[in-house]
DNA sequence: GATATACTCTACATCGTTGTAGAAGTACGT
DNA sequence: ACGTACTTCTACAACGATGTAGAGTATATC
């Protein structure tokens, strides 16, 4: 029932083979046989089979992308941003949602399901340093994020402790003394709530501020909900606080909703800053400054290394950082009304590494 | 290189197709046999190659999702409905996003890209009415969202009308005279804009309260900017106002925003409704009240009906409506602080058209 | 004018799986 | 003992494209 080569071949009068050619623009093919097969095309409405072609080129074009889930802000714009990435390069995403269930993010890893596309976008947010090993695939993978560093395969992640020292640092700079953090993980070494954490003590040592535990606010899931709880038991503690840093901008977001039901101004008696820079920020009141890792960057250049470890680069692996930069917006007294001021930037960095890629299986 | 059925049957003494029959859960395989495939399996690393099996049995096991953008809070949680309900029926979703461009919307259609999948659930932004013959088209699609009415396509729609309707006339009960709508689309028929308007009328019709075209603020896309900047327009413009009904919450969010600004006090001297019920609304200052179209309900409904479409049903086409409610929040002063209360429920319906659909080719 | 090179096209095998048809073995009722 | 039905397995031919090798012309080079 459904065109097939053979019959666009049977109409123009050549070999299937030449069909081919046509379809996937070889060159040594005549202008005039070019047209014929052409028109055979259109009038039966002949559509390449690409199941077909995948068998046989060993190729899908598709990669995936596993995420927590996309009713998270900041991993809706990224997967938005990595569909626009693959599609300028001809590539398609299929999107895979893991929960953040340690179950599925090692099922990710364990590839069962790998096998419909060329390789693998993984953000990881259950699995740890501890589960390094299971890193070790042999399939095309790019890792995102900061929930596991020393993988042997391609990293993009963030500037985090550059990043979060500069945004206690602008805190710092407007006068602020008792910060709080909303969101730290007690006990974790590497992740991003450790990173980040570690960049605010690195900006408080910095100004010769003491480290005070107690403004320290623990939040197991980053969603605006825990965001709120913790910035309320922080207020209710009755330990003064003049500033929040939100280690990521859903909390921030439940943060300022903690704030507001306290009638506590802000940037007048508490000032904000969160990290993600995702659009919400820029529709609350105030604005909220944040902390823009790059995102674009981050899914464009995730995008790139992908592709070129499905091209078969061997490559030594390697960790890329993007520019990030600090924006500055009305819960920070940086700007009044919209607009917003970039008020750091912190450049990226290329890591090569001297550990080659496992061969791809 | 790679390990394919023919190795493992080698190693377990069989044949392909006992291998075959053995990873497809064939039931009548001797259990000594399916342990000695399983092993062979296990110990080579064997994975189905998922392209030769596609190309086997014409089938994907993939759906397309193609939504305007993941950036926007509807699509990207829409989107997570739907890959969790795909997900439960073992199918996994490739997501395109066409930016709500004309263009790329007709692509769609085109089925140029189509190939990769089985399926399709198309949010068209751009397309409308005019476009009906457009979606005649020879593969299997589930069309959601309010643009185009009477496509020969399942569609999954939302109880629009009767939804506008219900979330005015919770204003109106709470005493608000003076209601203006954030989001018209001056001209429009069909399509969101249309029937939420058409609700609000009628809601005011019900009441005896007189339509005031100076109520009505026009913006053409849905995003918080433009909700901002109506709002904005329409608290300048001096009319007297008492509540807002903002066609979605991206836009109530923006109006939100524009009303904190000229410090206007929610509830207390206006009130706020958006449509949508996003994740956002739950966390604003105060919680917007909104209308719950039936997110999850949608998502799973329209992949039950691909799927069923995909397994070659020839009932006729379809229309289902899920049920709808207004969710009161602090912004029409239904609660105070967190929490929600439903004030209103639109039972759902489904329309069974005598309409077959084309064969799909 | 002979040879080399490039262009244009074809025939055929092949990618790795599943559907079909049927062979061999087992179980059971009569 | 024999037919019938079921179970278990196999051989072989697809599915629809592309890679390879090479045939036949046309064009360039010496």
């Amino acid at each position: 029932m459904p065109v097939r080569m053979q019959d666009v071949a049977q109409r123009a009068g050549v070999s299937v083979k030449t069909v081919s050619n046509v379809v996937n623009g070889y060159p040594h093919v005549r202008e005039s046989t070019r047209r014929r097969v052409e028109e055979a095309i259109d009038h039966l409405g002949y559509r390449m089979n690409v199941s077909a072609r995948n068998l046989r080129t060993r190729r899908t074009g598709m990669i995936t992308l596993n995420v927590p889930e996309l009713s998270l802000p900041y991993f809706a714009e990224l997967a938005d941003s990595v569909i626009r990435a693959a599609d300028e390069q001809g590539w398609s995403v299929l999107i895979e949602q893991t929960g953040a269930e340690r179950q599925r993010e090692l099922e990710v890893l364990a590839g069962r399901r790998r096998h419909l596309t060329d390789g693998v976008l993984f953000s990881p947010l259950a699995l740890g340093q501890d589960d390094l090993d299971h890193f070790d695939v042999d399939f095309p993978l790019v890792v995102l994020g900061e929930r596991v560093f020393g993988a042997r395969a391609d990293h993009v992640t963030m500037n985090n402790v550059e990043a979060a020292r500069a945004a206690t640092a602008h805190l710092i700079t407007t006068g602020r003394r008792r910060i709080a953090v909303v969101g730290a993980h007690a006990g974790e070494v590497i992740g991003s709530a450790a990173l980040r954490l570690a960049g605010y003590e690195r900006a408080l040592a910095d100004a010769g501020i003491p480290f005070d535990p107690a403004l320290v606010g623990e939040a197991g899931l980053w969603h605006r909900a825990t965001g709120a709880e913790t910035m309320g038991r922080l207020l209710d503690s009755g330990t003064g606080i003049d500033a929040v840093f939100a280690l990521n901008d859903a909390m921030a977001l439940g943060a300022l909703h903690a704030l507001h039901e306290r009638r506590i101004d802000i940037p007048g008696d508490i000032a904000l800053i969160g990290f993600d820079d995702v659009d919400d920020v820029r529709y609350t009141v105030p604005t909220i400054s944040s902390v823009d890792p790059g995102r674009d960057e981050i899914a464009r250049t995730a995008v790139d290394l992908l592709v070129a470890r499905i091209g078969g680069t061997t490559e030594p692996i390697r960790r890329i950082v993007p520019d990030a930069r600090v924006v500055g917006r009305e819960s920070t007294g940086d700007v009044r009304g919209d607009g917003e001021r970039v008020v750091a930037v912190m450049p990226g960095r290329v890591e090569d590494t001297d550990v080659s890629p496992l061969p791809a299986g």
